[in-house]
DNA sequence: GACTCGTGGAG
DNA sequence: TCTCCAAGAGT
C-alpha cells in the first residue's frame, strides 16, 4: 500500500500550522536554523528563540561573527547545547567556503557539522524544493502505520528508512511536489498520526491506511529503552551550564560546586563541558561560557 | 547498532 | 507522581 500524494498535499494546504520557517520569504538560512533547533526539541519551544536568532543573525556570516559564548547563551534552554556550537561552526564554513549561501545539495550539506541524514534532506527539500526523502520520527511513524500496518516504527535504520520513503515520493508536475509531500507527511505525524492517541477520525488517509485495515494491531517490536534524566550526566551538565548562562562574569569553581552534590560526577561533567568547548577556564582559574572574556 | 547528549510539557 | 516523548547527530 502506498500513500496518495494529492490527498495528503491537499490536507496540508488546509490544515498545516502557520510556522514562520514555512513562509515564502523565509531564507534557506532560516530553514537551516529551524531544522537544527527542531532536532529533538518541540516546535513551541523553538519558535521564540528562532525569531530572536533570525533578527540578530540574519545571515550565516552574522552568526559566524558572534562568539561561541554568545551563541550558547542565545541558545538558552533548547537543550543539547552542542547543537549551538555546531551550528556556529557550520555558519562559519558557509560564510567562508560557500559565499554565505546555504548549500542546496544533500552531499554538501552532509559535510557540515550538526547536519545529518535528516537535516541535510530537510534543508534541500524545504529551502530549495529539491527531491529528497526526508525521514524524521514523524515520517517513520506515519509510514509504519499507513504503509506497513504496524502500530509503531521499529528501531531506526537510516539507509533502509531513506529507501523506504524514497519509494513513496510522488512524481508531480514539478520537482517541489516531493518536498511538499514530505512536509505533509511530517505534519500528519505531528498533528494527527501522533505517537500517543492518534486522531484517526481526522486523518485524510484513513481509507487507505494499512494499520486501520489490519485492525490496528498493537506494536510487537522491541521496546525502546526508557531514558532517565534525573541524576544523569546530562542533568548535571545542564545544571552547570545553567549557572554560567545566568552570569556575565566568570564564576569561581566553588560556585559551580553548589550546583550538584556529588563531587566526582560534578567534576567529570565539568571536564566534559570543557572538552566539548561549551565552557572555558579563564587565566585566573574561573569558569565561563567560551569566548566572552 | 548501542550510547550519549538537555529540557520541559502533556497525560 | 512518573512516564513518555519532541523535525537527530556523532562516536
Amino acid at each position: 500500500m502506498s500513500i496518495d500524494a494529492e490527498t495528503l498535499i491537499d490536507w496540508f494546504g488546509t490544515s498545516a500550522r502557520d510556522l514562520p520557517w514555512r513562509h515564502a520569504d523565509c531564507t534557506p538560512w532560516g530553514v537551516l536554523v529551524s531544522e537544527v533547533m527542531l532536532q529533538q526539541t518541540p516546535v513551541a519551544r523553538v519558535l521564540p528563540v528562532w525569531q530572536q536568532w533570525l533578527e540578530r543573525w540574519p545571515k550565516p556570516s552574522a552568526l559566524a561573527s558572534a562568539t561561541q559564548g554568545e551563541v550558547v547563551r542565545a541558545w538558552g534552554k533548547l537543550g543539547y547545547p552542542r547543537r549551538a556550537l555546531r551550528l556556529h561552526t557550520a555558519a562559519t564554513a558557509i560564510a567562508d567556503e560557500h559565499g554565505d549561501e546555504v548549500p542546496s545539495d544533500v552531499d554538501t550539506l552532509l559535510g557540515l557539522p550538526g547536519i545529518g541524514a535528516y537535516t541535510a534532506r530537510a534543508v534541500a527539500a524545504f529551502a530549495y524544493g529539491r527531491r529528497a526523502p526526508v525521514v524524521d520520527t514523524n515520517v517513520r511513524r506515519v509510514v509504519a502505520r499507513a504503509v506497513h500496518g504496524a502500530g509503531e516504527a521499529g528501531p531506526p535504520s537510516t539507509n533502509r528508512d531513506l529507501r523506504d520513503v524514497e519509494a513513496l515520493l510522488p512524481d508531480g508536475p514539478d520537482e517541489s511536489c516531493a518536498a511538499r509531500f514530505s512536509a505533509a507527511l511530517m505534519e500528519l505525524g505531528a498533528l494527527v498520526c501522533t505517537a500517543r492517541n492518534p486522531r484517526c477520525a481526522d486523518c485524510p488517509i484513513f481509507d487507505t491506511c494499512a494499520w486501520q485495515k489490519a485492525g490496528r494491531p498493537a506494536y510487537t517490536g522491541p521496546a525502546r529503552p526508557t531514558q532517565r534524566y534525573g541524576g544523569t550526566d546530562r542533568h548535571v551538565r545542564g545544571l552547570l551550564l545553567d549557572v554560567l548562562r545566568g552570569t556575565t562574569e566568570p564564576v569561581e569553581k566553588a560556585r559551580l560546586d553548589l550546583a550538584w552534590p556529588k563531587a566526582g560526577q560534578r567534576d567529570a561533567c565539568l571536564d566534559s563541558l570543557l572538552a566539548d568547548g561549551l565552557v572555558e577556564q579563564t587565566a585566573d582559574g574561573r569558569f565561563a561560557l567560551p569566548g566572552e572574556h
